[in-house]
DNA sequence: ATAGTGTTTCGATATGTTTCTAATCAATTA
DNA sequence: TAATTGATTAGAAACATATCGAAACACTAT
């Protein structure tokens, strides 16, 4: 996931590609790839000690030199194991939250507030994304968009601050975050 | 080679990758994604634009919906295939050109027709270069031209037509492409 | 130790990319 | 035709990153 964005981000570099063709070839050190591409030593440093760090090319030293090698067996996979997401966790939590949503929402409004805490949560958090966060609403407003999604307009807007979704100043709200 | 770093430029954010992974699920458009995404409009068209002239997704009009589309077969080769150069075609065959030209060509000057087609190919192609393709030659003019890397000039003209490398209209001759 | 050689880090600069807003364009419906 | 809706473009701001020179570092050989 992370670690997947990273893998692409390092091997979408001209200059990287270059040096893993070369080591693609044969293992080599620092001021030898620098000459061949007529780069200097820094610069191949920089993306060697990078592509280390993710575990593309490993090092070790020998004499006066650092020599690098490739880790070959990254790039076996397909491309599309990189592009796909795993979210095992994250699609499971997704599914869950369509679910709750669809079971509460009918034609896109809210049928009746949830009982239990987590689902009243999610569908909260889905009528506060009305809000636009960097303003704020007068009551008579919160109040108005509210009642787009259900008649208990102060239930709502309770429950939001009590979830600290919202915050309360005078007869001044704002959403959080 | 262009490309491959090209199309892993492209993968290589984060933006787009949640993009594809949408895709990978359902077709979308423009306004769902950004939607989906907590994006503006104008930021999925930008992506959606560059993948498409990448050749990475597709999109057709529906009503008043760009209904945009992946391109799966891009991500079923290995990870090897975009990170590999291929010059070993382009850079044999450069190699090779370069080693017959040195060969029949002295001082600027074709020392003999070159027997094997192939190679007759290669030295006629480098005269052509002397010919503009935007413009068409009289006949003495093209002898001319040929003249100063051959005497056998009609060999040389007639050969140039044979490969298609010149067209001739009456006593008008032009370089093709 | 000290000089020499190759590597790494640091700070500055230059370049490229993502994202937004606002304006424009294109298709559809009234 | 006018109004609406979604898509696209242009321009600007924000952000990321590749590259270099110079300095610091690590090992080797005298």
């Amino acid at each position: 996931m992370k670690e997947k964005l990273e893998l692409l981000k390092l091997l979408a570099d001209e200059t990287r590609l270059d040096i893993l063709n070369i080591l693609l070839k044969e293992d080599s050190y620092v001021e030898k790839i620098a000459c061949d591409l007529s780069l200097t030593p820094a610069t191949i440093c920089y993306h060697l000690k990078k592509m280390e760090a993710a575990g593309v090319v490993n090092c070790s030293r020998s004499q006066f030199y650092m020599i690098y090698s490739l880790n070959r067996e990254i790039f076996d996979k397909p491309l599309y194991e990189l592009i796909k997401k795993d979210e095992e966790l994250v699609d499971d939590e997704e599914k869950y939250k369509k679910g709750v949503l669809s079971g509460f929402f009918k034609y896109g409004r809210l049928t009746r507030i949830p009982t239990q805490r987590k689902k009243r949560e999610i569908v909260l958090a889905e009528i506060l994304k009305q809000f636009d966060p960097s303003r704020t609403y007068e009551e008579q407003e919160v109040n108005e968009i509210i009642l787009r999604y259900h008649g208990d307009y102060c239930t709502i807007r309770r429950e939001m601050i009590a979830f600290g979704m919202m915050t309360r100043h005078h007869e001044t709200y704002k959403r959080v975050k």
